[in-house]
This record gives structure tokens, C-alpha cells and sequence, in this order.
RNA sequence: GCGGUUGUGGCGAAGUGGUUAACGCACCGGAUUGUGGUUCCGGCAUUCGUGGGUUCAAUUCCCAUCAACCGCCCCA
């Protein structure tokens, strides 16, 4: 084989594209009830949005971003995440000044980051995610963490775990951090040599520091939940409310960091339990993003939102055997026999598709046998037979395949017979 | 970037240093004329990821390379 798809994408195929269209309208569905309209951006930025917006110090911006130039010389990276177009295009097209305040958007679409690929995670992968800007409201944290939640729970997915916590405001964000850095600064050289360039970049991810764990100064390091002035305090308290309120269980921890820079107070995620996973348990990861806006350029506006993965979502729904319409079936299915009948059929299966009908016939020059077993293959309600006899009767033959009873119908009533039987209009 | 496993027809999967590379599924054809889902019969890889080496001989041994899958890091 001369050429082979590029490493770490997928194609899907028939059989799986159909799973895909039908969790993307319970997208547009779920959407439409919680009133966000869809937004679509271009697949690819300018590298500097990506490396400001998501931020310099993070994995995504230092090893993961598919950056080219183009031939005018502009440095491009193909969009890791979505929530920094966004808010560019937020800005740009002025979404601040609309009537209708917050601006509730979502999205799905494909994400690239260069990685290793392997179970969950894909150098280029399909990402569902919501945004509402503009509004500081405790209400809409827990509406945006509610329609992750009920998303996922229409999908019929059980076993997930709602984690959340709280990275306080500008304010508790650097009173943490000074105590970070002091806490961990005496001891330094016993880290890794990731968190011992953390320190200085973003001291708060040597708490997600996986291979430190253990460490002792890890135990008593100085939570943020400590360190949250009064007004994040109460902020946390109010949106913990509402999703008792809801009914919506979750879990508080005060390690959740979350690798982008740009998140602000209230920090969440969905993770699955469960066998048969790999290494991967997050299905969905979002937060608030409060300087964002600003940090982008765009007048000072808060923001909250979360990115969710279809690939994920579909393993997590393949462990728990949870079906999927995938079932294609057809209308009618034209037997042709004859070199005439070959031909009539041509017109034929058009004109049964223009009056509303799922049709098709054989392309295989097929015989007999063969066209049945092949109308057979298509779960087909009927299948009509045309030969020589029924061109001299100016009629045709129709089967019902679940019953095998035949009728005659003649040519001029076939099509009204046909829209009939199986309840079909025109378009 | 590092580590592990694997690489035989459309798919699944045996196999051996030496004439024609099992088998199953799928597909195609046939079992008296134009009728499906069962059964029976037949057909379907000059070739074993790619390149090189060892050998009289390699799909089987060695080396390299590529790819896939899984794991680490991190994430969706």
C-alpha cells in the first residue's frame, strides 16, 4: 500500500460514521434546551493566540501544537483546543457589545496536539465544548457543569465522577503561589527536573505532579482552598450550592490543577471509572477563564466552559456496552433481470427516490440470486422485481421480504403504491 | 522524548529452513430456466510490513527500517 493515513488520525468508516451523527445531534439537541447556539472557527490560528491565550509555560504550547508557516510567512498552528478561538472571535467580532448577555456558544469539532498516540488519545481528535462569556453569575458555573453532566447521562453512561475545585481570583491565585514557592523552594533538588522548572513557571502543577507524588512536602503543601480570599471563597461556596441544589454529585478536590494557564476560580472535571479503560479516566475537563478575555485583548469579561471528547465518550460507552443506532436500512431495492429491465431500473430507482423513498438497485451486473441476497443485505421492507414479463405487462413485481408476499402492480401506480406501503412523501 | 508488544489474503487466524502457505468469516459462481436469510459443491495469497545479510535454499535465522497497538509524561 503506497500511502498510509498519518499517524495518530482515524478514519471513520461506515458502520461507525453513523454512531458519530447520532451523539451529534443529541449535541444540537442537548444545546438547543440549554439555549447556546453553535459557533464555528477556523481550524487553524495564528501560533501566537494558542501560545497567549492557552500559555507558554504549558505542555500543549511547549511540545504538542502543530505549528507551520504559510507561504506568506505568518506562523500558524492548528487549534489544540478551542476555547482560545474562540475568545478571539469573541473580541473580534465584538460578541460583548450583542444583546443577550451571557453569549452561550458551543462547538464540535476536530483538535490537534502532537502526541504519542495510544487508547483515548489521537494526534487529531473530535472535542464538543461549550463556552458562555460574559457573565460572573455562580448560576451559569453550575449550569455549564449541569449540561456536562446531563449530557453524559442521556448518553446513558454510568460511573462518572464530577470533580471540582476552586483557583480563587488574581488576588488568591498569587497569595497561593507565594506560598507554593516557599513551601517547595527549600527542597527543590529533590524533585523532578519537570517541577523544579515549575517552580518558577507555574508552581501550582507540581500539586498534579504525578511521578512526586508521594514526596513528602506534597502531603502538607499549601491548598488553594486556604489561600482563596472571601469574595473566591464565597464565589466556590455559591456554585457548590447550586449543584447540591441540582442534585448533581460531585467531589471536591483541591489538587485538581488543570494543565492551562488560563483558568480562574472554578476548576472541573469528569472522570470515569471502570475496567478496560487504559490509562485514560478524564472524559471531559473545564473551567472558568476570568482574565482570558482580557489577556486576549478584548475588554475585561469572565468566561466559563469545558471541552468534552467524542473518541472517549465512544470508548466509555463501548466498555459499558451501551448501544448505538448504527442500522441502516432501505425502503425498496430494485431486482433487475434483462438487459431492458437493466435499463428501465435506472429511471426507476430515481424517480422512487425523488417521491421520498430509500432506494437502490445492483451495480454488479448481479445475477437473480445474487441481486436477493444483495437486497437482502439491505434489510430491505420491499423489493421490486422487473424482467421481461413485467415490461410486457407494463408492471411490476413487489415483495414484501418479511413475509415474501408478491404482488403485481401495474407501472403507472407504482410509485404512489410504493409511497403507500412504505408512508413516504415527496421531499 | 522514553519503554513494551506485534506485523501472514478484505477480516480473523495456523504454520515450516526446502516441491502446490492450513482453517474460519466475508465475497463470487453453481445445485435445470427469474426470487433472499439454511444446506451442499466449487473459486478466491507466484506470497508472508519494507530493505539488506547468512545459506545451495528463507515467510521461517540475523540486522536495519517503517507502521500499528499499549504504557510513561501530560491531557480531551
Amino acid at each position: 500500500m503506497a500511502y498510509r493515513i498519518p499517524r495518530g488520525t482515524q478514519d471513520i468508516l461506515p458502520g461507525d460514521s453513523e454512531k458519530w451523527q447520532f451523539i451529534e445531534q443529541r449535541i444540537d439537541d442537548i444545546c438547543s434546551r440549554f439555549n447556546y447556539s453553535e459557533i464555528r472557527t477556523p481550524i487553524f490560528e495564528q501560533t501566537e493566540l494558542f501560545a497567549r491565550g492557552v500559555g507558554d509555560s504549558t505542555d500543549i504550547v511547549q511540545k504538542e501544537m502543530y505549528t507551520f508557516e504559510d507561504k506568506g510567512g505568518r506562523q500558524l498552528t492548528l487549534r489544540p483546543e478551542n476555547t482560545a478561538s474562540i475568545v478571539r472571535s469573541y473580541v473580534e467580532n465584538k460578541m460583548y457589545g450583542w444583546a443577550g448577555q451571557p453569549v452561550k456558544l458551543y462547538y464540535t469539532g476536530p483538535m490537534f496536539r502532537y502526541e504519542r498516540p495510544q487508547s483515548g488519545r489521537m494526534r487529531q481528535f473530535v472535542q464538543f465544548g461549550v463556552e458562555a462569556i460574559g457573565s460572573a453569575d455562580p448560576a451559569i458555573d453550575a449550569e455549564v457543569i449541569g449540561l456536562a453532566m446531563q449530557f453524559y447521562e442521556e448518553m446513558n453512561l454510568k460511573g462518572l465522577k464530577l470533580v471540582v475545585n476552586s483557583l480563587g481570583d488574581k488576588e488568591s491565585r498569587k497569595a497561593h503561589r507565594e506560598a507554593l514557592v516557599s513551601h517547595f523552594e527549600p527542597r527543590i533538588g529533590e524533585f523532578c527536573s519537570d517541577c523544579q522548572e515549575r517552580l518558577h513557571t507555574n508552581p501550582l502543577r507540581i500539586l498534579d505532579c504525578k511521578k512526586d507524588k508521594d514526596h513528602p512536602l506534597m502531603v502538607d503543601a499549601p491548598s488553594i482552598l486556604e489561600h482563596l480570599n472571601e469574595e473566591s471563597s464565597s464565589y466556590f461556596d455559591q456554585v457548590k450550592t447550586m449543584l447540591d441544589e441540582m442534585g448533581i454529585p460531585y467531589e471536591v478536590d483541591a489538587n485538581l490543577v488543570r494543565g492551562l494557564d488560563y483558568y480562574t476560580h472554578t476548576a472541573f472535571e469528569i472522570m470515569i471509572e471502570g475496567e478496560g479503560f487504559g490509562a485514560i479516566t478524564t472524559l471531559m475537563g473545564g473551567g472558568r477563564y476570568n482574565g482570558l478575555i482580557g489577556d486576549i485583548g478584548g475588554p475585561d469579561t469572565p468566561g466559563i466552559g469545558f471541552a468534552l471528547s467524542i473518541e472517549r465518550l465512544l470508548m466509555a460507552l463501548d466498555t459499558q456496552n451501551v448501544e448505538l443506532p448504527a442500522e441502516k436500512n432501505l425502503d425498496c431495492y430494485i431486482v433487475a433481470l434483462g438487459e431492458e429491465a437493466k435499463k428501465r431500473s435506472v429511471s426507476l430507482v430515481h424517480e422512487l427516490r425523488r417521491a421520498g423513498i430509500k432506494a437502490d438497485k445492483d451495480y454488479m451486473d448481479r445475477k437473480t440470486k445474487a441481486q436477493f441476497k444483495a437486497a437482502d443485505r439491505t434489510n430491505s421492507t420491499f423489493t421490486v422485481v422487473i424482467g421481461d414479463d413485467e415490461l410486457e405487462a407494463e408492471a411490476v413485481n413487489i415483495k414484501n421480504m418479511e413475509t415474501g408476499a408478491q404482488e403485481e402492480v401495474p407501472l403507472s401506480a407504482f410509485i404512489t403504491t410504493m409511497q403507500k406501503r412504505t408512508r413516504r412523501k415527496a421531499q
